[in-house]
Order: structure tokens, then C-alpha cells, then sequence
DNA sequence: TAGATTGTTAATCGATTAACAATC
DNA sequence: TAGATTGTTAATCGATTAACAATC
């Protein structure tokens, strides 16, 4: 059986949708149509439907769509129905800052551990959530199930760490180095590249003030 | 006259290029090909070459592209060229980490100041950067130069504070809040949705273990 | 039933890739 | 000059939007 391919474009807009839905949900709105949606999210509500229906029918003719229903397959298809081991890797600012970000774990992202380099750092607790010596990465890995690795590490240290972890059995990489990591393709890495962000708000700003000149 | 405008796929590219091109810098490589770029960065140079002639023609025939010539030009379009005073409303974790993020400097972003409404933060410093009331938000935008607010508030009080950000006359917003902020469209605004980029991993990592058991 | 709204096909639009003449 | 590589046009591909029959 030949199944589609889902397009990325559709991928990354799933977060947004299920994060809408989360958003009707606590207010206890129990239906909404592709026309109500699309109006909040300043989508057209074509898309909202093409989308969709990559994954499956799941409104009603002349009704929309039940809230909790599609919050909570949207949710299935992102994989959110699972359990997630995280590791934490680098105890900087940034890291300490995601290990303390609690509502992860409300989306089944679970912080095991932490590992630095620095000795100073080791042994300490965020959130009852030990940090470890980076020297015992390898052994851990291997004597415990960790899904994804979380890089909050200097850009001179990521790539070969992150095939560290990949030859260690990591699945999934979180890396918020501004490096591109290029391992194998059967290790997923989602980037995080705060730089990168913050230049596009840099171009938009100088544009926008090119455009005010004229 | 008629420009014509750049696609956001392009934009979006760009801080790509640059770091590339920074990378290359560093290594002291003078010139470089579209195809040897294309091949390090695993886009074609047919892709290279168009986004790059977007904005003007940077290379040379027979030569390729000046390694520095093209990082500066790149940099100009980017905005990087000019200077930024930054705010970081918010003075948690993540907050914080912004706040002790060196880099930002050194591409001419300058963090003036940090708010937060907790009494036990405010007068503290970071990097000798003090941190204020929110009280006195206002009052300093008035006062000072403020281009761009890094936000890193609740979602419950991002709108309320980011229309109010507007209104007082900040430029653009790095929104680091799990929401979308609609205001005005001459603010700019920049999201990094870490959630969202989580759920993106999490999709990929599910739909690698589908694969895998087939 | 009549009205509303989906699911889905077709049309449009835009972005990417290929190709090659221009030219360094 | 000959070789290399750009800048740019044309062809292809993919994503978005429009339209409407199906159906709740």
C-alpha cells in the first residue's frame, strides 16, 4: 500500500492547530467550523480542510468539527499520546531555563536528567532533577531509556557530541546549538536556532523602515 | 518604481546563508562556489543563486562568490549592520538566559533593561543588566530607544501586555509566549514557539517508529 | 426537509529546479 | 583563450485556494 506523503508545510502547521483547539477547549467551546477557525487563525479555511483530511475525516457535514475530538487526534498524530524521556544536555543558562519549564511534562516530555562539563555545576538540583558529570552520558544512555536529547551545549561541542549521542542509541535530537548536525538520517533532529530567529525580526524591522523612508 | 517583494521562503533562508558564510569566514576561505556551498548545505545551487540574485548579483562568473563580500551583504539585508536596543520583559528562566546570551551583542543587539512584576527580582542584576518593575515599563519606552521587546511573560499575560508594548511605540517583538499576538500590522513580530517545536520532533520521532514497525 | 459545512476535485498560484547564454 | 560559474529564463513541481457535490 502506497501511503502519501505528508507534506512539511502541513506538519508544522499541526502544532498550531492543536494548540488553538488546546485554546477552545478551556473555554469549553464544544464545536467549530473551518470558517470559525480559519477567521481566528488568519488561515483560509480551504487549508484548514486540505490539512485535515491528509490524516483522516474528522468533521460532520453541515456540523464542523467536535473540539475535543479533533484536539485530541491531531494530538495522536503528533505522536503526543506517548511518553517522552529527556535528557538535558549542557546546564547553562538555556538549559536550566527547559528544565524548568514544567509544562512540558503536561505533554508527556519527561526531563530525567541533566549533564554538564562543568564541575561546579555538578551535583546540584533544578527541580529535582540531578546534574550529572557529561562523563557518565555514555553509561546512562545505555542503562536507561532516554528518547530525546535536548543540546543546549557550545557550537564548537554539538556536532560531535550529537554523534556521540546518536552511536549511543538517542533517537531523537532537540538542538539548540546554531550548527547544523549532520548525522544519520534515522536520527531526528528538530533545530532551535534563536539567532536565526532573531535576524528574521531584524530583516522585517529594517524593512519596514526602508518602506517608511520612501 | 515597482520592487518586488521577497518571498518569505527567501527571508527565511537567509540567517541560514549567513551562518554558513560565517562558518567559511572563521576558516578563512576566500571564495566559494554556489555548488561547494550547495553541497555543504544540502540545498541545490540553482536554489543559492536564485535567492541570492534576489537582492542583487554578489558573484562573479568563472569565480563564484567573495566568502566576506557575500557575509556582509547578506549581514546588510539582514539588518545586521545596524544597532538594536532590546528589552526583555520577563525575568524567569528562560528570561534570563536571553539576558546572559553574549552573542546577541556581538550581531548588535544591545539588552538595555529587563521587567518583571515578582518583587524579588526586581533590583537584581544580570550581567549588570537591572532588572525593574514592570511598573516603570512605560516610563523607560518613553524615555529610552527601545526597538525590539524580547517576551517572555505567561501566556495569559502576553496580549494584554504586547498590545500595550504597541501602543507605547516598540517597533517588534520577539514573542517567546505560547500564543499569537495580533496587533497592529506596521509591529513586527517574530515567535520562537518552543512547544511547538517539540511537538515537531515528537511527530517525527512517531512517525520513524510507524515506519520501523511496518 | 432546508441549511450548513465538510471532503475532495480542479484551478491557480508560487516556489524550486533545470538549463544555458553571458561573461569573468 | 578555455574553463568555470554566474545570472536569468523556462520548465517543473508542489502547495494553496476556489468551487461544489456529497451529506449530515
Amino acid at each position: 500500500m502506497h501511503k502519501k506523503q505528508i507534506s512539511k508545510a502541513v506538519i508544522n502547521r499541526l502544532p498550531r492547530y492543536y494548540r488553538y483547539l488546546g485554546d477552545l477547549l478551556e473555554k469549553d467551546v464544544v464545536r467549530i467550523s473551518s470558517k470559525e477557525l480559519s477567521d481566528k487563525m488568519k488561515v483560509t479555511a480551504s487549508q484548514i480542510r486540505q490539512d485535515l483530511n491528509n490524516f483522516g475525516g474528522f468533521g460532520q457535514q453541515g456540523y464542523g468539527y467536535n473540539v475535543e475530538y479533533l484536539h485530541t487526534e491531531i494530538g495522536k498524530i503528533l505522536g503526543l499520546d506517548k511518553k517522552y524521556n529527556i535528557i538535558i544536555i549542557g546546564a547553562g543558562n538555556l538549559g536550566q531555563a527547559l528544565a524548568n519549564y514544567v509544562d512540558f511534562e503536561r505533554r508527556g516530555f519527561y526531563v530525567k536528567a541533566i549533564f554538564d562539563i562543568n564541575p561546579r555545576l555538578v551535583g546540584l538540583s533544578i527541580r529535582g532533577i540531578e546534574i550529572k558529570n557529561i562523563d557518565e552520558l555514555k553509561e546512562y544512555i545505555t542503562m536507561n531509556q532516554v528518547d530525546i536529547a535536548a543540546l543546549t551545549v557550545p557550537k564548537a561541542k554539538a556536532p560531535q557530541l550529537a554523534a556521540d549521542l546518536a552511536k549511543w542509541g538517542i533517537k531523537g535530537i532537540w538542538n539548540f546549538a546554531p550548527t547544523d548536525l549532520h548525522l544519520a538520517e534515522d536520527i531526528i533532529v528538530e533545530n532551535v536556532h534563536l539567532a536565526e530567529s532573531l535576524m528574521k525580526l531584524s530583516y522585517k524591522l529594517s524593512e519596514k523602515n526602508k518602506a517608511n523612508d520612501k
